[in-house]
DNA sequence: TATTGTTATACTCTATAACTATA
DNA sequence: TATAGTTATAGAGTATAACAATA
């Protein structure tokens, strides 16, 4: 199948003249690779990237109101309403009145949320551990090191660590 | 503002909490931020990254077919239509007939969408510069390094994994 | 029969504005 | 007045099936 290799090596080409000069375009294809895997391991649990993201806030031992989870992961407070009002009619979490603020609700996970949780929890690291396979773990530290700053940009209280270079 | 900078602490150990153990939470929100930078840079030119990529892969000096741009960028070819129709209409680029394959269509920037893409491609660039400037030039490289075999897998050179889903 | 491009459709995700109740 | 939560809606992105022309 010489022909096959032949178009693969061209598409090959197309797809490395496109990322030249576009760190972006790396970002986004590992997050699609990345964001695969976890979705398929969390479908199981009968959970999406963003309800289990507001699940794990949930389970905080310091629980969120629905405006920081808002904050946290950088979502509308209205799509917070509507991925809470999914939890809570699977009786996974629970909005608690905030003591300090009648405006204010406070979200905490029930017994059952906090063991789909960790069920889930478990299974998203299996998965994120098979996509990153492919790096070892001094690599993996290194490329969390590097991510975070992008990730976390600008007025970030907590210290970027500076980098030792290999 | 003591209070202030609490509520952020309370956020950031939050955020912390859930990244903690999860490199793709980085990953994800590493690159809704590339993003925004790249897509606040392209709308002058009336792009987005989905038309700019198909763009540029017309500019290639080996042009490729929609079904080549649909396995560079991962795109359904229905998707692929859409943002051609569009740069057509724009008189960006040109549908050629396939000399070697009738069904084929070969996609073609037309001069002024050369100049186009020759000026968004200078603010991309710039753009995504001011994004990784809290990077070293150093730390870049290091940081491509590890997101390209994350975002193409060695084992198959163009693998097209729709959703994989049982 | 299989593949390229096309059309149509539905579903998810995202963005926005307006409303309520508290502060 | 300003903020937290809610509701409603429109747009963008994505997935899927079916079809025509060509292989």
């Amino acid at each position: 199948m010489i022909e096959e290799n032949e178009a693969d090596a061209r598409r090959q080409r197309l797809a490395d003249d496109l990322v030249d000069g576009h760190a972006g375009f790396l970002l986004a294809r590992a997050n699609v690779a990345s964001l695969a895997a976890t979705t398929a391991a969390l479908r199981a649990h009968g959970l999406k990237t963003r309800s289990y993201s507001v699940l794990a806030l949930a389970c905080h031992e310091s629980p969120p109101s629905q405006k920081e989870v808002a904050d946290v992961l950088r979502l509308d407070p209205s799509q917070v309403v509507v991925v809470v009002d999914d939890l809570q009619g699977r009786g996974l979490v629970e909005r608690l009145p905030d003591s300090r603020d009648g405006r204010s609700k406070v979200l905490v996970a029930t017994s059952r949320g906090r063991d789909v949780y960790a069920h889930a929890r478990h299974d998203v690291s299996r998965a994120e551990n098979a996509f990153f396979t492919i790096l070892t773990d001094a690599q993996r530290a290194r490329l969390n090191q590097l991510l975070r700053p992008l990730a976390f940009p600008a007025n970030d209280p907590t210290p970027i660590e500076k980098d030792q270079q290999p």
